[in-house]
DNA sequence: GCCCATCTTGACACGCAGTGCCATCATGAG
DNA sequence: CTCATGATGGCACTGCGTGTCAAGATGGGC
């Protein structure tokens, strides 16, 4: 990955590979948030971008996935940190701490993250699509809770995993709801905070945090 | 619904549209079994009906609805159990008491949701529509839990109805791995006691039910 | 018995997503 | 310059889902 003064050659082909990739999402965002999700089609997505439509098919598995952007590596961000949590952590504290890291963006990437999540709970073929790669994710959690609670018990590690993405989802919601300010953390915080104590502590009628 | 006499004739429709839609989902859910859900098409499934492809799509609105069956009358169960809760009941037990009801099935309808759940769980398609879906059931828990707990308080509400039918959605997993037996509700019940006690109770190394 | 309104049915055609195949072209190595 | 590798895009195909429409079945009125 990082060859010192030699390979001055393959870096190009990759280079390339990535402009397109990158080309292809922003004006399909941008398409999406123009006509809409369903009213787009794959031709139109690939005249867009300048390239032909086998093309793009070659870069994204599926129209839903350009959403998605680079999936596998914020999968890899969750599993690194779960890695790194340490033994003395539970795994509800781990779980928590593993999805605030994965769901950390840099202020310049709210604005399509909002679009994103915006269409993802929204268009009804994406809400779809999300689950199952969300599963994913759930599939990363429950090996690592599994790895702490025993084999036996994946009934606890298989709801934890499942909640847990469900509360980071209810975040996304509301997050997008109160107009997608940067405090996305915040709020996967507070849901983890409700899921914590069970849901237990009814919230009492004086103001929201809006 | 229930007029005494009269009405001898307009039955006759609706008794040989149910049998007919009965007809499909059986065929349909034994061809899936057999070939697989996406090796099957669904001219496979209309000429094995006896029915026309286009007739198929008046019955079942995709071939992923098949496997839900009568959902639409699932979810009236949910909300009409929702909405008998008594106002001194607190809403995760409000909620956990729905799901238990919504999934409560007898015992001769055992073969056929293990099928459908088995279906559900592993076909990447079912899986992704089973996300939409569920969502209806979570806008109505999400109705009703802010109907108590106030407009304001979205993210209490959202997280909720979110993580309840993920704990649900669990607990059809576990219970399918277990092999399907007659302990489903007790296996929602469980779930929702991991969900109550935030899973802060950690399971010990004893053995687990199984 | 017959006729008509109504609803159901299935055939055809269409659009769109996604895939296999293959000829063409650009790139980098020798 | 030549060759191997890999990216590209056109073509054809399957499969899902939908609009349209003519033909058939059903029930009511006579």
């Amino acid at each position: 990955m990082t060859a010192p003064h030699s390979v001055p050659a393959a870096p190009r082909w990759q280079r390339r590979k990535q402009r397109t990739r990158a080309a292809i999402e922003e004006t399909s965002l941008r398409l999406f948030a123009d006509k809409g999700f369903e009213e787009t089609t794959v031709d139109d997505l690939a005249t867009a971008a300048g390239i032909g439509r086998r093309t793009f098919f070659r870069y994204y598995p599926s129209k839903n996935d350009v959403v998605f952007g680079d999936y596998d590596s914020r999968t890899n961000v969750l599993r690194a940190a779960l890695g790194a949590a340490g033994p003395e952590a539970h795994p509800v504290e781990m779980v928590r701490q593993a999805l605030r890291a994965t769901n950390a963006y840099g202020a310049d990437e709210y604005v399509s993250l909002a679009i994103r999540i915006w269409l993802l709970t929204t268009v009804r073929s994406l809400q779809a699509h999300a689950a199952w790669r969300f599963s994913a994710w759930e599939d990363v959690i429950i090996e690592h809770v599994l790895a702490r609670v025993g084999d036996r018990h994946r009934l606890y590690a298989c709801g934890l995993a499942k909640t847990s993405i469900a509360a980071m989802w209810a975040a996304y919601t509301v997050w997008l709801d109160d107009g997608a300010g940067p405090n996305l953390t915040a709020l996967i915080d507070e849901a983890f905070d409700r899921l914590r104590t069970g849901f237990a502590e009814l919230p009492g009628e004086g103001q929201s945090r809006a």
